[in-house]
DNA sequence: TCCGAAGGAAACCGATCGGTGTACCAGTCA
DNA sequence: TGACTGGTACACCGATCGGTTTCCTTCGGA
Protein backbone atom coordinates (compact mmCIF):
# COMPACT_ATOMS: atom_id res chain seq x y z
CA UNK A 1 0.00 0.00 0.00
CA UNK A 2 2.49 2.54 1.10
CA UNK A 3 5.04 1.16 -1.46
CA UNK A 4 2.56 1.67 -3.97
CA UNK A 5 1.61 5.03 -3.19
CA UNK A 6 5.05 5.96 -3.05
CA UNK A 7 5.73 4.38 -6.74
CA UNK A 8 2.39 6.12 -8.12
CA UNK A 9 3.12 9.80 -6.54
CA UNK A 10 6.65 9.06 -7.88
CA UNK A 11 6.02 8.43 -11.31
CA UNK A 12 2.71 10.31 -11.54
CA UNK A 13 4.03 13.51 -10.27
CA UNK A 14 6.52 12.95 -12.36
CA UNK A 15 4.58 12.69 -15.53
CA UNK A 16 1.64 14.25 -14.68
CA UNK A 17 2.58 18.16 -15.12
CA UNK A 18 3.67 17.20 -18.78
CA UNK A 19 0.37 15.41 -19.62
CA UNK A 20 -2.08 18.06 -17.93
CA UNK A 21 -0.09 20.32 -19.82
CA UNK A 22 -0.42 18.47 -23.24
CA UNK A 23 -4.28 18.07 -22.50
CA UNK A 24 -5.02 21.45 -21.42
CA UNK A 25 -3.24 23.18 -24.85
CA UNK A 26 -4.99 20.19 -27.15
CA UNK A 27 -8.37 21.69 -26.04
CA UNK A 28 -7.41 25.30 -25.99
CA UNK A 29 -5.17 24.99 -29.39
CA UNK A 30 -8.32 23.19 -31.15
CA UNK A 31 -11.59 24.97 -29.85
CA UNK A 32 -9.89 28.72 -29.23
CA UNK A 33 -7.60 28.51 -32.15
CA UNK A 34 -3.65 28.25 -31.86
CA UNK A 35 -2.68 32.00 -32.09
CA UNK A 36 -5.50 32.64 -29.98
CA UNK A 37 -4.33 30.75 -27.03
CA UNK A 38 -1.61 32.03 -24.58
CA UNK A 39 0.93 29.80 -22.86
CA UNK A 40 -0.54 30.90 -19.78
CA UNK A 41 -3.76 30.32 -19.91
CA UNK A 42 -2.60 26.85 -21.26
CA UNK A 43 -0.48 26.72 -17.48
CA UNK A 44 -3.57 28.22 -15.30
CA UNK A 45 -5.73 25.54 -17.45
CA UNK A 46 -3.43 22.96 -16.53
CA UNK A 47 -2.94 23.85 -12.94
CA UNK A 48 0.91 24.42 -13.11
CA UNK A 49 3.01 27.29 -13.32
CA UNK A 50 4.31 29.43 -16.45
CA UNK A 51 7.51 28.10 -15.39
CA UNK A 52 7.01 24.45 -15.04
CA UNK A 53 5.31 24.61 -18.34
CA UNK A 54 8.68 25.95 -20.27
CA UNK A 55 10.45 22.68 -18.07
CA UNK A 56 8.60 20.58 -20.22
CA UNK A 57 8.05 22.38 -23.45
CA UNK A 58 11.60 24.78 -24.34
CA UNK A 59 8.63 27.21 -27.01
CA UNK A 60 5.18 27.51 -27.56
CA UNK A 61 6.16 26.35 -31.15
CA UNK A 62 7.50 22.81 -29.18
CA UNK A 63 4.32 23.00 -27.52
CA UNK A 64 2.39 22.87 -31.02
CA UNK A 65 4.01 20.59 -32.58
CA UNK A 66 3.24 17.77 -29.48
CA UNK A 67 0.04 18.49 -29.63
CA UNK A 68 -0.02 17.61 -32.79
CA UNK A 69 1.78 14.23 -32.38
CA UNK A 70 -0.71 14.25 -28.75
CA UNK A 71 -4.02 14.68 -31.14
CA UNK A 72 -3.25 12.23 -33.86
CA UNK A 73 -3.30 9.37 -30.94
CA UNK A 74 -6.91 10.19 -29.94
CA UNK A 75 -8.47 11.33 -33.53
CA UNK A 76 -10.37 8.96 -35.98
CA UNK A 77 -7.28 7.02 -37.83
CA UNK A 78 -8.20 4.62 -40.73
CA UNK A 79 -4.51 2.49 -38.37
CA UNK A 80 -6.84 2.84 -35.39
CA UNK A 81 -10.20 1.57 -36.44
CA UNK A 82 -10.93 -1.80 -35.96
CA UNK A 83 -13.36 -4.15 -36.78
CA UNK A 84 -13.14 -7.00 -39.50
CA UNK A 85 -14.78 -5.54 -42.16
CA UNK A 86 -12.67 -2.73 -44.24
CA UNK A 87 -15.19 -1.39 -46.56
CA UNK A 88 -17.54 -0.39 -42.37
CA UNK A 89 -13.97 0.49 -41.46
CA UNK A 90 -13.36 2.75 -44.19
CA UNK A 91 -17.11 4.30 -44.00
CA UNK A 92 -16.43 4.88 -40.35
CA UNK A 93 -13.54 7.72 -40.95
CA UNK A 94 -16.90 9.66 -41.62
CA UNK A 95 -18.57 9.21 -38.10
CA UNK A 96 -18.84 13.07 -36.71
CA UNK A 97 -15.23 12.59 -34.71
CA UNK A 98 -16.68 12.69 -30.87
CA UNK A 99 -19.00 14.42 -28.99
CA UNK A 100 -18.61 17.62 -30.48
CA UNK A 101 -20.36 19.99 -28.48
CA UNK A 102 -20.43 23.33 -29.55
CA UNK A 103 -18.76 24.71 -32.94
CA UNK A 104 -17.55 22.07 -35.00
CA UNK A 105 -13.54 22.78 -35.47
CA UNK A 106 -12.43 20.35 -38.34
CA UNK A 107 -9.41 19.59 -38.50
CA UNK A 108 -6.93 20.11 -36.56
CA UNK A 109 -3.97 19.38 -38.77
CA UNK A 110 -5.31 21.15 -41.19
CA UNK A 111 -6.25 24.47 -38.63
CA UNK A 112 -3.05 23.97 -37.36
CA UNK A 113 -1.77 24.28 -41.14
CA UNK A 114 -3.91 27.49 -41.86
CA UNK A 115 -3.16 29.21 -38.37
CA UNK A 116 1.17 28.56 -38.56
CA UNK A 117 0.87 29.82 -42.44
CA UNK A 118 4.56 31.14 -42.70
CA UNK A 119 5.47 31.34 -39.47
CA UNK A 120 6.47 27.84 -37.82
CA UNK A 121 7.68 25.58 -40.72
CA UNK A 122 7.84 22.91 -38.61
CA UNK A 123 4.32 22.67 -37.77
CA UNK A 124 3.58 22.87 -41.64
CA UNK A 125 5.83 20.18 -42.71
CA UNK A 126 4.02 17.85 -39.39
CA UNK A 127 0.79 18.67 -40.94
CA UNK A 128 2.25 17.45 -44.21
CA UNK A 129 3.35 14.07 -43.17
CA UNK A 130 0.81 13.48 -40.90
CA UNK A 131 -1.66 14.23 -43.99
CA UNK A 132 0.38 12.07 -46.24
CA UNK A 133 0.59 9.31 -43.76
CA UNK A 134 -3.18 9.35 -43.37
CA UNK A 135 -3.91 9.35 -47.00
CA UNK A 136 -1.56 6.08 -47.45
CA UNK A 137 -3.58 4.20 -44.53
CA UNK A 138 -6.73 5.21 -46.19
CA UNK A 139 -5.32 3.43 -49.57
CA UNK A 140 -4.00 0.83 -47.40
CA UNK A 141 -7.75 0.03 -46.74
CA UNK A 142 -9.20 0.56 -49.95
CA UNK A 143 -6.51 -2.38 -51.06
CA UNK A 144 -8.32 -4.57 -47.86
CA UNK A 145 -11.29 -4.02 -49.74
CA UNK A 146 -9.88 -5.55 -52.96
CA UNK A 147 -11.12 -2.58 -55.58
CA UNK A 148 -9.55 -2.20 -58.57
CA UNK A 149 -7.42 0.78 -58.42
CA UNK A 150 -6.73 1.45 -54.53
CA UNK A 151 -4.85 4.04 -55.24
CA UNK A 152 -7.36 6.10 -57.05
CA UNK A 153 -10.26 5.12 -54.86
CA UNK A 154 -8.14 6.08 -51.40
CA UNK A 155 -7.34 9.18 -52.61
CA UNK A 156 -11.08 9.91 -53.83
CA UNK A 157 -11.66 8.99 -49.96
CA UNK A 158 -9.15 11.29 -48.60
CA UNK A 159 -10.35 14.32 -50.79
CA UNK A 160 -13.94 13.95 -49.03
CA UNK A 161 -12.91 13.71 -45.72
CA UNK A 162 -11.03 17.03 -45.66
CA UNK A 163 -13.79 18.49 -47.30
CA UNK A 164 -16.17 17.08 -44.36
CA UNK A 165 -13.89 18.62 -42.51
CA UNK A 166 -13.65 22.04 -44.03
CA UNK A 167 -16.82 22.54 -45.00
CA UNK A 168 -18.46 21.25 -41.57
CA UNK A 169 -16.44 23.87 -40.32
CA UNK A 170 -17.35 26.87 -42.33
CA UNK A 171 -20.95 25.93 -42.31
CA UNK A 172 -21.03 24.84 -38.54
CA UNK A 173 -22.90 22.09 -39.90
CA UNK A 174 -22.28 18.23 -39.82
CA UNK A 175 -24.20 17.82 -42.35
CA UNK A 176 -21.31 17.42 -45.10
CA UNK A 177 -19.79 14.55 -42.86
CA UNK A 178 -23.24 12.85 -43.81
CA UNK A 179 -22.92 13.26 -47.65
CA UNK A 180 -19.23 12.32 -47.80
CA UNK A 181 -19.91 8.94 -46.48
CA UNK A 182 -22.49 8.24 -49.05
CA UNK A 183 -20.33 9.85 -51.57
CA UNK A 184 -17.99 7.65 -50.50
CA UNK A 185 -20.33 4.72 -50.43
CA UNK A 186 -21.42 4.89 -53.70
CA UNK A 187 -17.28 4.98 -54.40
CA UNK A 188 -16.47 2.63 -52.84
CA UNK A 189 -19.33 0.32 -54.20
CA UNK A 190 -18.86 1.62 -57.83
CA UNK A 191 -15.06 0.50 -57.81
CA UNK A 192 -15.50 -3.02 -55.99
CA UNK B 1 -8.77 67.61 -71.62
CA UNK B 2 -8.31 69.81 -68.32
CA UNK B 3 -12.13 68.67 -67.22
CA UNK B 4 -11.06 65.43 -68.18
CA UNK B 5 -7.45 65.80 -66.27
CA UNK B 6 -9.45 67.04 -63.41
CA UNK B 7 -12.17 65.07 -63.41
CA UNK B 8 -10.16 61.57 -63.65
CA UNK B 9 -8.00 63.09 -60.82
CA UNK B 10 -10.37 63.68 -58.15
CA UNK B 11 -12.19 60.63 -58.76
CA UNK B 12 -8.95 58.70 -59.08
CA UNK B 13 -7.13 60.43 -55.91
CA UNK B 14 -10.45 59.88 -54.44
CA UNK B 15 -10.75 56.29 -54.87
CA UNK B 16 -7.41 54.76 -55.77
CA UNK B 17 -6.58 54.99 -51.91
CA UNK B 18 -9.14 52.41 -51.27
CA UNK B 19 -8.76 49.98 -53.83
CA UNK B 20 -4.94 50.19 -52.94
CA UNK B 21 -5.36 49.52 -49.49
CA UNK B 22 -7.80 46.57 -50.42
CA UNK B 23 -5.54 44.97 -52.97
CA UNK B 24 -2.33 44.83 -50.36
CA UNK B 25 -4.54 43.24 -47.25
CA UNK B 26 -5.93 41.06 -50.06
CA UNK B 27 -2.32 39.79 -51.06
CA UNK B 28 -1.37 39.83 -47.70
CA UNK B 29 -4.43 38.45 -45.86
CA UNK B 30 -4.19 35.48 -48.18
CA UNK B 31 -0.32 34.84 -48.41
CA UNK B 32 0.74 35.25 -45.10
CA UNK B 33 -2.28 34.61 -43.01
CA UNK B 34 -5.17 37.43 -41.20
CA UNK B 35 -3.17 37.16 -37.90
CA UNK B 36 0.14 37.42 -39.32
CA UNK B 37 -0.37 40.64 -40.84
CA UNK B 38 -0.12 44.06 -39.31
CA UNK B 39 -2.21 47.03 -40.65
CA UNK B 40 1.38 48.79 -40.98
CA UNK B 41 2.36 46.32 -43.13
CA UNK B 42 -0.64 46.72 -45.32
CA UNK B 43 -0.30 50.55 -45.35
CA UNK B 44 3.22 50.54 -46.46
CA UNK B 45 2.67 47.71 -48.93
CA UNK B 46 -0.44 50.15 -50.43
CA UNK B 47 1.85 53.48 -49.98
CA UNK B 48 -0.21 54.83 -47.87
CA UNK B 49 0.20 55.84 -44.37
CA UNK B 50 -1.25 54.22 -41.74
CA UNK B 51 -3.53 57.43 -40.55
CA UNK B 52 -5.28 57.05 -43.75
CA UNK B 53 -5.84 53.57 -43.97
CA UNK B 54 -7.99 53.96 -40.46
CA UNK B 55 -9.87 56.83 -42.76
CA UNK B 56 -11.29 54.10 -44.79
CA UNK B 57 -11.58 51.16 -42.30
CA UNK B 58 -12.37 52.08 -39.21
CA UNK B 59 -10.43 48.90 -37.67
CA UNK B 60 -8.82 45.71 -38.92
CA UNK B 61 -12.16 43.61 -38.83
CA UNK B 62 -13.85 45.90 -41.00
CA UNK B 63 -11.00 45.58 -43.16
CA UNK B 64 -11.39 41.48 -42.93
CA UNK B 65 -14.55 41.98 -44.07
CA UNK B 66 -14.22 43.98 -46.78
CA UNK B 67 -11.41 41.94 -47.65
CA UNK B 68 -13.95 38.92 -48.00
CA UNK B 69 -16.08 40.76 -50.12
CA UNK B 70 -13.43 42.27 -52.50
CA UNK B 71 -11.83 38.32 -53.09
CA UNK B 72 -15.15 36.89 -53.80
CA UNK B 73 -15.46 38.66 -57.10
CA UNK B 74 -11.78 37.50 -58.03
CA UNK B 75 -12.45 34.28 -57.05
CA UNK B 76 -13.20 31.76 -59.42
CA UNK B 77 -16.89 31.62 -58.92
CA UNK B 78 -19.75 29.61 -60.53
CA UNK B 79 -21.96 32.66 -60.90
CA UNK B 80 -18.99 34.19 -62.65
CA UNK B 81 -17.60 31.16 -64.96
CA UNK B 82 -19.16 31.96 -68.64
CA UNK B 83 -19.44 29.36 -70.97
CA UNK B 84 -22.74 26.94 -72.81
CA UNK B 85 -21.84 23.81 -71.27
CA UNK B 86 -22.93 23.77 -67.81
CA UNK B 87 -21.07 20.66 -67.32
CA UNK B 88 -17.94 22.63 -68.51
CA UNK B 89 -18.85 25.43 -66.57
CA UNK B 90 -19.38 22.87 -63.39
CA UNK B 91 -15.84 21.28 -64.22
CA UNK B 92 -14.20 24.51 -64.42
CA UNK B 93 -14.35 25.33 -61.02
CA UNK B 94 -11.49 22.59 -60.35
CA UNK B 95 -9.26 24.73 -62.59
CA UNK B 96 -6.41 25.47 -60.07
CA UNK B 97 -7.27 29.21 -59.66
CA UNK B 98 -4.72 31.69 -60.75
CA UNK B 99 -1.09 31.25 -61.17
CA UNK B 100 -0.22 30.00 -57.72
CA UNK B 101 3.26 30.95 -57.84
CA UNK B 102 4.56 29.33 -54.12
CA UNK B 103 2.78 27.94 -51.27
CA UNK B 104 -0.98 26.81 -52.07
CA UNK B 105 -3.16 28.74 -49.96
CA UNK B 106 -6.45 27.28 -50.61
CA UNK B 107 -9.52 28.84 -49.46
CA UNK B 108 -9.61 32.06 -48.85
CA UNK B 109 -12.98 32.13 -47.00
CA UNK B 110 -12.15 28.84 -44.99
CA UNK B 111 -8.43 29.88 -44.04
CA UNK B 112 -10.41 33.43 -42.64
CA UNK B 113 -13.13 31.36 -40.78
CA UNK B 114 -10.32 29.25 -39.26
CA UNK B 115 -7.99 32.23 -38.19
CA UNK B 116 -11.11 34.24 -36.87
CA UNK B 117 -11.73 31.41 -34.81
CA UNK B 118 -13.63 32.73 -31.90
CA UNK B 119 -12.76 36.00 -32.57
CA UNK B 120 -14.20 38.42 -34.96
CA UNK B 121 -17.98 36.45 -35.20
CA UNK B 122 -18.94 38.51 -38.19
CA UNK B 123 -16.39 37.20 -40.35
CA UNK B 124 -17.22 33.78 -39.21
CA UNK B 125 -20.91 34.57 -40.12
CA UNK B 126 -19.41 36.37 -43.92
CA UNK B 127 -17.96 33.17 -43.99
CA UNK B 128 -20.59 31.02 -43.66
CA UNK B 129 -23.01 33.13 -46.10
CA UNK B 130 -20.45 32.85 -48.74
CA UNK B 131 -20.22 28.85 -48.64
CA UNK B 132 -23.89 28.72 -48.59
CA UNK B 133 -24.11 30.86 -51.75
CA UNK B 134 -21.25 29.16 -52.96
CA UNK B 135 -23.23 25.38 -52.77
CA UNK B 136 -26.36 26.44 -53.60
CA UNK B 137 -25.01 28.07 -56.97
CA UNK B 138 -23.46 24.93 -57.67
CA UNK B 139 -26.78 23.31 -56.89
CA UNK B 140 -28.07 25.79 -59.69
CA UNK B 141 -25.29 24.55 -62.00
CA UNK B 142 -25.82 20.78 -61.54
CA UNK B 143 -29.69 21.82 -62.08
CA UNK B 144 -28.86 23.27 -65.78
CA UNK B 145 -26.91 19.93 -66.43
CA UNK B 146 -30.43 17.98 -66.27
CA UNK B 147 -29.52 15.97 -63.71
CA UNK B 148 -31.70 13.85 -61.51
CA UNK B 149 -30.90 14.81 -57.80
CA UNK B 150 -29.18 18.33 -58.53
CA UNK B 151 -29.47 19.12 -54.84
CA UNK B 152 -27.67 15.67 -53.96
CA UNK B 153 -25.14 16.51 -56.76
CA UNK B 154 -24.00 19.97 -56.18
CA UNK B 155 -23.13 19.05 -52.12
CA UNK B 156 -21.03 16.57 -53.73
CA UNK B 157 -19.01 18.44 -55.88
CA UNK B 158 -18.84 21.47 -53.30
CA UNK B 159 -17.50 18.88 -50.84
CA UNK B 160 -15.12 17.97 -53.60
CA UNK B 161 -14.27 21.13 -54.00
CA UNK B 162 -13.56 22.50 -50.37
CA UNK B 163 -11.56 18.99 -50.08
CA UNK B 164 -9.06 19.91 -52.64
CA UNK B 165 -8.76 23.50 -51.14
CA UNK B 166 -7.76 22.13 -48.02
CA UNK B 167 -6.00 19.02 -49.02
CA UNK B 168 -3.85 20.67 -51.96
CA UNK B 169 -2.96 23.41 -48.83
CA UNK B 170 -2.14 20.58 -46.33
CA UNK B 171 -0.14 19.24 -48.68
CA UNK B 172 1.38 21.43 -50.61
CA UNK B 173 0.60 20.07 -54.00
CA UNK B 174 -2.04 21.15 -56.57
CA UNK B 175 -2.69 16.91 -57.24
CA UNK B 176 -6.00 16.97 -54.83
CA UNK B 177 -7.74 19.75 -57.73
CA UNK B 178 -6.91 17.03 -60.30
CA UNK B 179 -8.33 14.39 -58.25
CA UNK B 180 -11.65 16.24 -57.62
CA UNK B 181 -12.22 17.48 -60.97
CA UNK B 182 -11.74 13.74 -62.42
CA UNK B 183 -14.31 12.36 -59.46
CA UNK B 184 -16.98 15.63 -60.37
CA UNK B 185 -16.62 14.30 -63.86
CA UNK B 186 -17.37 10.72 -62.66
CA UNK B 187 -20.26 11.80 -60.38
CA UNK B 188 -22.07 14.42 -63.36
CA UNK B 189 -21.61 11.62 -65.76
CA UNK B 190 -23.33 9.05 -63.50
CA UNK B 191 -25.96 11.64 -62.44
CA UNK B 192 -27.00 12.29 -65.61
C1' DT C 1 -2.20 85.52 -52.60
C1' DC C 2 -4.16 83.32 -48.77
C1' DC C 3 -6.98 79.52 -46.80
C1' DG C 4 -8.51 75.14 -45.57
C1' DA C 5 -8.82 70.38 -46.06
C1' DA C 6 -6.17 65.99 -46.91
C1' DG C 7 -2.65 63.26 -46.31
C1' DG C 8 2.19 61.67 -44.84
C1' DA C 9 5.72 60.67 -41.07
C1' DA C 10 6.31 59.29 -36.84
C1' DA C 11 5.76 59.40 -32.00
C1' DC C 12 2.87 57.52 -28.84
C1' DC C 13 -0.62 54.54 -26.05
C1' DG C 14 -2.32 50.55 -23.59
C1' DA C 15 -2.65 45.79 -24.00
C1' DT C 16 -0.86 41.37 -24.77
C1' DC C 17 2.34 38.24 -26.22
C1' DG C 18 6.29 34.61 -25.53
C1' DG C 19 9.74 33.93 -22.43
C1' DT C 20 13.02 34.72 -17.87
C1' DG C 21 14.74 35.60 -13.34
C1' DT C 22 14.05 35.42 -8.51
C1' DA C 23 12.54 34.36 -4.13
C1' DC C 24 10.05 31.11 -1.57
C1' DC C 25 8.12 26.57 -0.19
C1' DA C 26 7.24 21.40 0.38
C1' DG C 27 8.75 17.17 0.38
C1' DT C 28 12.72 13.61 0.31
C1' DC C 29 17.06 11.43 1.60
C1' DA C 30 21.21 11.33 4.32
C1' DT D 1 18.72 18.49 11.27
C1' DG D 2 20.26 20.11 6.86
C1' DA D 3 21.12 20.04 1.94
C1' DC D 4 18.79 19.04 -2.50
C1' DT D 5 15.06 18.91 -5.78
C1' DG D 6 11.03 20.36 -8.20
C1' DG D 7 7.36 23.28 -8.12
C1' DT D 8 4.82 27.88 -7.28
C1' DA D 9 3.94 32.77 -7.39
C1' DC D 10 4.92 36.84 -9.44
C1' DA D 11 7.36 40.55 -11.13
C1' DC D 12 9.62 41.59 -15.14
C1' DC D 13 11.57 41.98 -20.08
C1' DG D 14 11.51 43.25 -24.98
C1' DA D 15 8.72 43.01 -28.89
C1' DT D 16 4.61 43.70 -31.37
C1' DC D 17 0.01 44.57 -31.94
C1' DG D 18 -4.28 47.63 -33.10
C1' DG D 19 -5.33 52.17 -32.85
C1' DT D 20 -4.68 57.47 -31.86
C1' DT D 21 -2.61 61.88 -31.94
C1' DT D 22 0.47 65.55 -33.25
C1' DC D 23 2.92 68.16 -36.41
C1' DC D 24 3.99 69.40 -40.87
C1' DT D 25 3.67 69.61 -45.86
C1' DT D 26 1.06 70.00 -50.03
C1' DC D 27 -2.16 71.63 -53.11
C1' DG D 28 -6.60 73.10 -55.14
C1' DG D 29 -10.01 76.95 -55.07
C1' DA D 30 -11.51 81.77 -54.19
Amino acid sequence: MTTTEAETSRAADRRAPRDRILAAAAGLFYREGINATGVELIADTAGVSKRTLYKYFPSKTHLVDQYLTYVREKVVDPRTVDGDDPRERLLALFAVSGPVAGRLRGCPFHNAAVEAASAMPEVTEHVQAEKRAFAEAVVELCRACGVEDPRRLGRQIALLYEGAAALSTSLDDAEPWAVARATAETLVDRAG
